[in-house]
DNA sequence: CGGCGGCTTGAAGGACGTCAAGATTAGTGG
DNA sequence: CCACTAATCTTGACGTCCTTCAAGCCGCCG
């Protein structure tokens, strides 16, 4: 059974517009600050809000024609590929306020499934809408070019030949960062995804990252209980993952 | 010596664009069947024709204020970083008619180091320049959203867990590619790149390079003469390079 | 010709994957 | 509320691909 394509729009509308979209991406061309107003309206209007899904619902799927980039609300958003061993290879978790899809526009299909780890609300931009818009308003074409630049930097970031340790240091650090830029804890958080996910997105065996944070939380970097996770010594976590860090924030 | 692929460069102005230009990533926006003259015209406006540099001239470093996005005219021109511990991360490697520096956008400076591996020239644009006239010519907009895009999935494509064989076969193959793309014999061609270059681009060691090459041209898969490549066997190549194809051209 | 960087070749070692089993936990139905 | 099952997670032993270390070889330019 195929998940619909495009999923249906949410009743309640855009009322409460602010309290979801303070985080998001687009949110210094939505919200106020942006001087030019009818153009904050015509961006409103191509938005649509839609969910909230149950786990495991898609949002697209490999070769599905490009239509749309969408924007987390709430949950987390998993994208990822199948190999033809039918091996998984996730390409990003994605939370709350970051966006989903951009990687389409080239092919101008969906180059990777997108689904649900936990309950998720979306919303979804009309991309050829959105484009249209950009034209007229300098700011939203800015930021569309910011936001595919970041994505370039975000997908070499993994590309390096980084150790277990590396890898997993800078997984858990830079989630540390994404929850609190969302106002979250950045010292405890549960992970949304399981083991095998973040083995398949570090390129490692389940087996591999079991065994590193073990080991981490024995050596007190971290605490884990199951997917309950808090960074003990983040000083010494930012320490083992310089290498990688180097590249991102450059 | 280095065989005359291409002729000499003409460093007068614009009245050999189109034997410069035709396999440039803005043909499409640039060259005749672009209806708006005035764009083309202004596009043109803002381009500068810079070069020819030699072996080991820098376009850019680290950390200098992001201007302008080049276009490589002639030669290769080769990505790179350097961790703390002063190894080299070869990021790309750019042929004619590629873009350098869209990775830069949004931390507003270069991430990495731009540097000729042969007598390179470039064309530079001021991509405030270019953003602007962006707004103005939507083909333009869309093809700068496209190329972007396409980044995206180029530096995913490195990210996987790849063997030596598959990184080094797919290696192969899109150079062949993109040299078939501009004109050149796809089957024979010249590597501009070291080992070690190769071998800091596909996360392996020099080692390995050498001997996986020493290896398929054992087999019959290639015909290796020192940088001189020949592909023997390009359907065994791809063959070994399937899984990695899989996640390019989607 | 002689030196130097790039390339090749061989041997040893390590980091991670694979295989196999066992331990927890979550989910389900009685 | 409690079995029972399936999925997830952990733990251990072993194998392997690639790196590392160490020479030796070539081609190139002074």
């Amino acid at each position: 059974m195929r998940a619909p394509v495009r999923p249906p729009i949410n009743p309640e509308g855009e009322g409460d517009a602010f309290t979801f979209c303070g985080t998001c991406a687009f949110a210094p061309v939505c919200l106020p600050g942006g001087y030019d107003k009818t153009a904050l309206a015509r961006l409103h209007m191509i938005i649509e809000h839609v969910g909230p899904f149950p786990a495991g619902t898609h949002a697209f799927r490999v070769g599905d024609p490009f239509t749309a980039v969408y924007a987390v609300r709430a949950g987390t958003v998993k994208t990822y590929v199948v190999d033809d061993e039918g091996r998984e290879q996730v390409l990003g978790f994605h939370l709350p306020g970051e966006l989903v899809g951009l990687n389409a526009i080239h092919p101008q299909r969906y180059p990777c499934n997108a689904v649900a780890l936990d309950e998720v609300t979306l919303c979804r931009f009309s991309f050829s809408a959105m484009a249209a818009l950009a034209t007229q308003v300098p700011d939203l074409q800015a930021k569309l070019f910011d936001l595919l630049s970041a994505d370039i930097a975000r997908s070499a970031v993994l590309a390096g030949d980084y150790s277990a340790d590396e890898r997993i240091a800078s997984f858990l650090l830079g989630l540390s960062e994404r929850f609190a830029a969302r106002g979250y804890s950045p010292r405890r958080f549960r992970l949304t995804m399981s083991r095998t996910d973040i083995a398949n997105y570090l390129r490692l065996a389940t087996e591999t990252v079991s065994r590193v944070l073990q080991r981490f939380d024995h050596d007190g970097l971290v605490a884990v209980d199951r997917r309950e996770i808090e960074l003990v010594a983040p000083d010494r976590l930012k320490h083992l993952a310089r290498r990688v860090m180097r590249i991102g924030p450059a």
